[in-house]
DNA sequence: GAAAATCAGGCAATCGATTGCTTAAATTTG
DNA sequence: CAAATTTAAGCAATCGATTGCCTGATTTTC
């Protein structure tokens, strides 16, 4: 059993040849006799050798690798995401790098350092909420490494990225409770610094517009995604002097927060109040009083998507003809209606 | 802007010096001038400087990276395991390679290839419920790649293993489900294949018998972790003559399928069955009726014993003292009791 | 039978950084 | 002032694999 993996020098030297000529025996070129490749793909296989992947992208300036940077592997939305890019990066090669910023633009920094260090061949990044800065963004573009942001973009010119379409969603999630005969709809939304935030904000307010519904400023409020603040905004919602009936939670994990609270307040779900969501989460199968709609946004598609830019990216600069168009992807997403 | 990173060539070339009188310089060697350093140390600050660490560690025959494989990123168990690695690999300037097998050997076997291929210093491994054979992980001996396995181990001799202890976990569960009058304790185990499922038959057993409580087969079922399995497990416990009043389940996730399938029954949860559980997930916080007992595991620690473990094998090889000893960690696990 | 063509394989550079060894120049010492 | 020492820096090998360009030996062609 030899200490290291089998390299080719050691096979050209067992054979007596150069290691050029192993080499282009293992490629089966032409200019190496039928008898020196039978030979040295023989021992090839008995040593066991298989080419080092880290020298060959080396010499190519290349490293296989993507790093992936996002808040919290335990949430169900980005652990999708993972396998979407997951199964496509495995399919072409590639390797992930994988850091959590537990929402702490520090360690955000930190991990992008290392990874820039490392030299990944590119990025797929979904920021951290509390991130308020870009230029550790922007320093990846002087380096030359191409960046798909998702789900969670930084509000930059000029950045890939894939997000799911929120608008028509909303609009179709409100269209979903006035038919339920709800007037009264509040919102708690995530903290404003997201643009996902102001997103839901711009079209809350323009659904309900649309649908001619007065909303009062007191039935919008926010939540920096903790219990905490989204039992305190719950507080303030249960307080007003005519209460909801329906609430959009910014995504399920507030609802389920807010669900909560409500419950341990006596109110009945879906009877007193009806909740409705972002996202989906599959946590949401084992809940007696899951919000009674969410809006999939399709994680997994969204990890695919997200990688095949970035690779498309990745082969167009290789091929020496660099896209110059910003790809800004908006997936289609779907309400899902729970059904009692 | 430069199209690379910048190189030490680059620098040497525009101070004309030699590159490893700019290497010497950058580490403050001794026989390098003062004038000289400075030099280099300004324009590296100026280039923006940063060394290649693939270069450094591929001549140190190192990769800095560490392959991570397990079943399931959406479990928060695997995902808390995830952040103790990822916390203690990072401040030691490792990263981390990932990839899930989502219980396809198959699957674990392409991702451990490709990771081999990229030469990870070693790996961490929690094996696919559905992995019979061990020769790819045999293969990882003779290729020096140290592996330490967590929670899901292989049952192979001569392997590093952090698992938590699960015989006085089970002692105390059945303890607890004494002190409250239980006497008709069932169990819905994992598929036998799995030593984790084997070790809690016998922990099951051994722990009724010190209670002098005599089980009968009927009561121990086994699910292969999916929905519909489980929930065929529990129609079976529910339609004996006597059917349980206390239910072990194999993990959280099992239970909540069970409680799932008893709630459609009309069963009353902890009034009827009262339903205790390994893992401790925080999904279960969500719930109306989560398990009233569950053995918390302490994921995030197994995580940062397993990378300990991992980098003190590196590190004693690197010093070419490798321990020839086997490290099987047994992490002390704790029931937690909800309260109702 | 000699020139041309083909075949088989080797040399050396390259990717980026490190490091043992050497060397030229400057300085100190006797 | 010559020898010894110190200072400052360069050369070249190395990690593993690839690849353009040679070169020597056959074989073919006229």
């Amino acid at each position: 059993m030899e200490p290291r993996p089998a390299t080719l020098k050691e096979i050209a030297q067992k054979l007596n040849i150069s290691v050029s000529s192993a080499s282009r025996a293992l490629h089966d070129h032409a200019s190496i006799g039928l008898r020196t490749k039978m030979r040295v793909q023989q021992l090839a296989k008995e040593l066991n050798y298989q080419p080092n992947q880290n020298a060959i992208l080396f010499k190519k300036r290349k490293t296989g690798m993507i790093g992936v940077i996002l808040p919290f592997l335990s949430q169900d939305f980005f652990a999708a995401v993972v396998s979407g890019i997951e199964d496509i990066a495995y399919s072409r090669n590639y390797t992930l790098l994988l850091g959590q910023s537990r929402d702490d633009e520090q360690r955000e920094r930190r991990i992008l350092e290392t990874m820039k260090n490392h030299r990944v061949d590119g990025m797929l990044i979904s920021i951290s909420k509390n991130t308020s800065a870009y230029d550790h963004f922007e320093s990846l573009k002087s380096s030359h490494i191409p960046v798909v942001f998702f789900d969670r973009i930084p509000e930059l010119p000029g950045i890939h990225s894939i997000t799911s379409e929120l608008g028509p969603g909303m609009l179709e999630m409100i269209g979903f409770l006035i038919k339920r005969k709800h007037r009264h709809i509040a919102m708690i939304n995530g903290p404003e610094s997201l643009p996902a935030s102001r997103e839901r904000r711009t079209g809350y307010l323009s659904a309900l517009k649309k649908h001619r519904i007065k909303g009062s400023p007191d039935l919008l409020v926010s939540s920096d995604l903790s219990a905490e603040s989204t039992h305190e905004a719950m507080r303030r919602l249960l307080s007003l002097k005519r209460p909801p009936t329906a609430i959009i939670s910014f995504n399920d994990y507030v609802a389920l927060d807010a669900i909560r609270y409500a419950k341990k307040k006596k109110i009945r779900i879906n009877k007193d109040i009806i909740f409705v969501s972002f996202a989906n989460e599959p946590v949401c199968n084992y809940m007696d009083d899951p919000p009674l709609a969410s809006l999939e946004q399709f994680p997994y598609q969204q990890g695919e998507k997200a990688i095949e830019v970035l690779l498309q990216l990745l082969h167009s600069i290789e091929e020496g003809t660099p896209d110059p168009s910003f790809h800004n992807i908006l997936l289609k997403s779907q309400l899902i209606i729970r059904e009692e």
